[in-house]
DNA sequence: GAGTATCCTGACAAAGCTTGTCGACTTCTT
DNA sequence: AAGAAGTCGACAAGCTTTGTCAGGATACTC
């Protein structure tokens, strides 16, 4: 598996919003504390809220929270937002693999299967939560980050 | 991990090496059997040839041969040979990682590195003897395969 | 030693993906 | 009304991957 930048960048967001207490963290201030190019996050922010992660207030004293509980939160959803399928090489996504074109390819298959299972079952396995407590700091107070509708503003 | 087209055909190009008796097998022949263009096999095979794993021989009757028992080339090995670390972002290679520039994105490398670990020992563990075998075919007589030094021509 | 079969090498174009930036817009608070 | 945020889409630059090709080098065969 491979992790972009984006992702990088997400997952330094979100850990950083699960670190933080309850108040909402400015778009400028999350991008000060994880040294991300603000106008990146301008566009990874969004993507997030639009997948329910978090949540996000306008105007004056606005900012982003979660909209989940830490330990809800698991490495795999945040990678897989960004990355799509966790297989490393198509012909072993779980939904859809491409067919292998070779007779005896699929034992090799079998592997990047394996490998495959390996990655989701350890980042599936990792939550902001176990992260935040391993970073030794404080983290967000769950009576603060009660899950709440953030659809796009379309709807 | 992310795997590219040129290591998935060295993979391929490998197992059917490991599953052929003694004699050398022409570019076009294991480009027919893996289903790879030829004209990007003949980017691929020198590089194994440079690195050992493969042997090759000229002129009629020519054509390539493991230069090692599937027992002993890993998977890791080819992938390694490929696309380098294997680690899913550059501040979690075990060779000059590049730093981290958040001061708790650190926690997060450990998990990078939990990946990157759980990957290696996947893939280290798995030979193209065991690939072989798990194919069902037959496969490479090591007597046929002992090693021979194969430098490039330039030695 | 001519001819042929095979591997070898380097250059390269096309396509695709990633990264970061920008400008114009919307929403909220005071 | 003004200002402080977040929102959205377009996009250019750069990098990587992918596949192709032409010409060269080496070895076998007759």
């Amino acid at each position: 598996m491979w992790v972009s930048r984006r992702t990088d960048y997400a997952t330094r967001a979100i850990l950083t919003l699960s670190l933080e207490g309850g108040g909402p963290l400015k778009l400028e201030e999350i991008a000060r504390r994880t040294a991300v190019p603000q106008s990146v996050l301008e566009q990874v922010m969004p993507t997030m809220r639009t997948a329910g992660v978090v949540r996000s207030e306008r105007g004056p004293a606005g900012g982003y929270r979660l909209n989940k509980d830490p330990s809800e939160i698991t490495l795999e959803r945040i990678v897989r937002l960004f990355q799509g399928p966790l297989a490393p090489i198509s012909c072993a996504t779980r939904h859809n693999p491409e067919p292998c074109p070779m007779m005896v390819g699929c034992t090799l298959r079998d592997v990047w299967e394996e490998v495959r299972d390996a990655t989701i079952s350890l980042l599936g396995g990792v939550t902001f939560a176990d992260l935040a407590k391993r970073a030794g700091g404080p983290w967000l107070d769950p009576a603060l980050i009660a899950p709440v509708p953030n659809p796009s503003p379309t709807t």
